[in-house]
DNA sequence: TTAAAGGTAGGAAAATATTCGTACGAAAAA
DNA sequence: TTTTTCGTACGAATATTTTCCTACCTTTAA
């Protein structure tokens, strides 16, 4: 197995905006502009073609997506994996918020919402494959 | 869709900064600027006492914090509650990055820590507790 | 073959967030 | 009393993020 170390020079922390594309280019796959960009018209909100396109190019500058300008449509890809990606995010969220104690935001992730019985035993199941490590 | 501007309603979402400073005053609870300030320059990082200053001000306007100025050194707390806020900055998380999904979140949570068999005793009491709703 | 539509690149404006300098008053120390 | 320290207020400079205008090129439709 690969080594999962990051090589640090590349911050793949997304901003706000940013994270939006991700999640259509996660969700879609390697996509134009031009689809991304109505992906977040009728999902989000208005945005103009160019501001749209400015950001998926800083972004591909950042690191944040590759792209392929063999045709005149480039195509652009999220550079890293959505659940890498989420995982830097939630560890920072949970080092921010809860101290680093994973324990404690679950305890106010059951105190606000409500997982069904399903939901509840998926995660038993997960836990109980920790278990027998 | 997009909601409608809440005029005269407090938003009590904090920017990054003013997350620094709020969790400063939950942690001590009221507070001088020159306190929360100290703690920040040697928790976290080098800031000037008016920039301190200016934040707590603003967030004073914005109604996320509240003050004393019965002395002249005034003295702020924080508006809304710990668990509130948090509640609110962890339900916007879920939203944004797993759907929804608590237990999406979860999963990602548990295949990214490793949490000790403690934390996995502590997590199984608090699915019991549920359970029994 | 021309006009319209759709692309990219780049600069700059606009919106936000953050930082700090300066003025000045009050309290404490000398 | 005089000076120094510590406090607030406030404007403005910075930094960051987001948006969009303009120029210009390529493809497509008329």
């Amino acid at each position: 197995m690969k080594s999962k170390k990051q090589e640090g020079f590349n911050d793949i922390t997304p901003t706000k905006s940013e994270l939006e594309i991700l999640q259509v280019l996660w969700q879609h796959g390697p996509s134009t502009v031009r689809f991304v960009n109505d992906r977040l018209n009728e999902a989000k909100r208005e945005v103009q073609y160019t501001s749209t396109l400015k950001l998926m190019q800083i972004m591909a500058e950042k690191g944040l997506l590759t792209r392929d300008e063999s045709q005149m449509k480039h195509v652009y890809s999220a550079a890293h994996e959505e659940s890498k990606t989420k995982t830097v995010l939630l560890n920072r969220f949970v080092d921010t918020l809860y101290n680093g104690s994973a324990t404690k935001l679950m305890m106010q992730l059951l105190g606000s919402k409500k997982p069904s019985k399903k939901e509840l035993e998926q995660i038993r199941e997960l836990l109980d494959k920790f278990d027998k490590k």
